[in-house]
DNA sequence: CTAGGGTTAG
């Protein structure tokens, strides 16, 4: 099912492509902008807090000879720092070296305050006019994500070079503000500036960070073919990563290919890229490329790694990727260590995320929240409460992410006094409820079946509702086949976002189970006049060498009559131990007879069928979907995992459902 | 003196 898109085609898609951006050149440099530049005042930097750096001290009479001093990063948070104040004792010379190294370590570190202090000991000196020596202490305001008063020195500067603007450029792209960075490249090129490979790869990565398309990196694209820039590595790389944000992967691997060296960071924009796709299986396989080409893997290689095979739930891959960390002797630090937890609780594994989480260096919020998004998707309703709770006693900030898992977990458990006490507590944790928390806290009230409260709560609610919270109480409706409610709920959906599907197939399905089929008929139609579409339904199992996928009445399968035969079998003994199919979830003007044949060749029961057949006997089987299970299989599921006695693990879009001994760990609440 | 790549949710 992993298809490698033909080189040739993205060659092509590519060359054309060129032509449009050196057609686009002249349109770039006289596009017209708006700028809003704050008028200029004063650049006098604080520097009260730490006078006493500048106080002389007579007594000293210590006499420096040594500049090495510099290095020292016992004193002053490791800046060297203390260096000023043997400026200022008159033991050692202020010179260029001195005060560049230190504006270096106070960028490099972050330090404002420490930047400013120097700034002003520069303003007393003779290099303050200088231009070089401008433009690294205007670095250091960027790159300590001061962009106000670097921005003040920059309109201050009588004289500006390429680095000067290109040192504010990229400390808008790093601090997000692509906007500005784009305005300022823009206005540069008005000036009749060429830029560098350093203004285009800063440019490039703002280019990429917001924008909806795609036009305006490919005018840049043309500025770097134009000035021969494209070779470059760092632009190239750059360039890549901005069509791998836009998903032309396509033009992405034309561009890689092209480059004449390529490093690391080319490598990981492409994995990344991929991963970013959700395609677990080509990352894998730039990964393993980049290896055979004897490239070391970093902390981003393998982040983006881990990040795409969890979004595949590929345990397996995931494991060796794993392995390759610990033979490299690689640390598990905080990027690489939560997407490896999120990996393996992703694929189904929720002791490995947790033998990996207690072997972190570091726990930040995000290991946190990824072991609560584990336990959550997993159905351990209580177990995400009793980690959220240790993760307090632990002395961890929560965040959005952290109560959002936390309220979905209880939604999904049933566990309502709890999700109301939670939802509560966001505000003394000092977190603002965003639309996400209200669906998920009119999700819990309605799968509990308080839709009176639910609807009460919507009416009430500080935030304009959207089509999403409509939608968790039409959900609830769903479940609790409340027909008039569903119907009140739908009609703000269609209002809201006329182009979902989703709502106009609940309602049917609302009116279905109701017995209403005309009305169910009726909605039916409306999806189709609104010209939207339902997903066809997909599932996977993944065996030994490959990844078979299925879809609803699959025949293209070569072991189909076998896969049918062996589906016909385990419908013939869950029947005798009690399942009776349910076929409100087929939406048809079919008899009932129909409906139900329909019902059994669901892609997930036929992938369960073939992973019988195909899987040693026993062993757990997993299978994926790419939407939610449907409750005629979710109950089928059941009855078989008594019947053939085997854990069947499936992952849909929202959860895992783990069916074992007749039962499910979402306690079919989902 | 100035540059490019990575995490959690719904």
């Amino acid at each position: 099912m992993f298809k490698y898109c033909g080189k040739s085609a993205a060659a092509f898609c590519l060359l054309n492509a060129n032509k449009r951006y050196f057609g686009l050149v002249h349109v770039s440099v006289s596009m017209q902008w708006q700028f809003q530049f704050s008028t200029t005042t004063s650049t006098a930097p604080n520097f009260t807090e730490s006078s006493d750096i500048f106080e002389l001290n007579p007594t000293s009479s210590c006499i420096i000879q040594d500049k090495d001093l510099l290095r020292d990063s016992q004193h002053d948070s490791g800046t060297g720092l203390h260096v000023l104040d043997l400026i200022n004792r008159g033991s050692l010379e202020p010179d260029r070296s001195i005060y560049n190294t230190l504006l270096k370590k106070c960028t490099h570190l972050k330090k404002l305050k420490e930047a400013r202090i120097v700034h002003a000991h520069i303003l007393g000196s003779a290099f303050k006019n200088d231009i070089a020596m401008q433009n690294t202490i205007l670095n250091a305001y960027a790159k300590c994500g001061c962009l106000d008063e670097a921005r003040k020195l920059f309109d201050e500067m009588p004289v500006k070079d390429m680095v000067t603007w290109t040192a504010l450029i990229s400390g808008y792209s790093q601090n997000d503000q692509p906007e500005n960075a784009i305005i300022l490249f823009s206005q540069m090129l008005r000036l009749g500036l060429k830029p560098n490979q350093f203004t285009l790869s800063s440019v490039l990565k703002a280019s990429g960070a917001g924008a909806t398309d795609d036009k305006f990196g490919r005018q840049v694209h043309a500025f770097c073919l134009k000035y021969g820039y494209d070779w470059n590595v760092y632009v190239g790389s750059s360039l890549l990563d901005m069509y791998a944000r836009f998903d032309q992967m396509d033009d992405a691997w034309f561009l890689f290919t092209a480059l004449e060296s390529k490093n690391e960071v080319s490598w990981n924009a492409l994995i990344a890229g991929h991963a970013r796709k959700s395609e677990g299986e080509k990352a894998l396989r730039t990964f393993s490329e980049m290896l055979r080409e004897g490239f070391e893997p970093t902390h981003f290689s393998y982040s983006s790694v881990f990040t795409a095979l969890a979004s595949t739930g590929s345990l397996e891959q995931g494991k060796w990727v794993h392995a390759h960390v610990i033979k490299s002797g690689g640390q598990l630090v905080a990027f690489v260590g939560n997407t490896l937890v999120d990996m393996y609780a992703k694929s189904g594994s929720i002791e490995d995320a947790e033998k990996v989480f207690n072997r972190l260096l570091k726990r930040d919020v995000v290991s946190w929240n990824s072991m609560l998004t584990g336990c959550a998707q997993h159905g351990l309703g209580k177990a995400t409460v009793r980690w959220f709770e240790k993760m307090l006693r632990n002395g961890i900030a929560p965040n959005q992410v952290t109560f959002l898992c936390v309220l979905t977990a209880c939604s999904h458990a049933g566990l309502l006094d709890e999700g109301q006490g939670y939802f509560a507590l966001m505000k003394k944790h000092g977190v603002e409820p965003e639309e996400a928390h209200y669906v998920t806290f009119v999700d819990l009230l309605g799968r509990a079946g308080l839709l009176d409260r639910a609807l009460k709560f919507i009416r009430e609610m500080p935030i304009e509702p959207t089509a999403a919270v409509w939608g968790a109480l039409l959900g609830a409706c769903r479940m609790h086949k409340n027909v008039e409610l569903g119907a009140y709920a739908a009609e703000h959906i269609f209002e809201l976002d006329p182009h979902d599907s989703g709502p106009h197939i609940l309602l049917a399905n609302i009116y279905a189970s109701a017995g209403r089929l005309n009305d169910a008929a009726r909605a039916r139609k409306m999806m189709k006049e609104s010209g939207v579409k339902k997903e066809p339904a997909c599932s996977w199992v993944e065996t030994k060498n490959a990844v078979h996928m299925f879809v609803a009445n699959d025949d293209a399968h070569p072991q189909r009559a076998m896969i049918h035969k062996k589906w016909r079998e385990i419908s013939e003994k869950i029947k005798q131990i009690g399942y009776v199919p349910d076929s409100s979830h087929v939406l048809s003007y079919a008899d009932q007879q129909e409906r139900e044949a329909k019902l059994q060749v669901h892609s997930e029961k036929l992938a369960l069928a073939f992973a019988l057949i195909s899987t040693p006997p026993g062993s757990t089987i997993h299978i994926k979907k790419n939407i939610r299970v449907c409750g005629d299989c979710h109950s089928a599921f059941k009855f078989a995992s008594k019947v053939v006695e085997r854990e069947i693990i499936v992952r849909d879009t929202n959860r895992f459902h783990h069916f074992r001994d007749g039962f499910c760990s979402c306690g079919d609440y989902w």
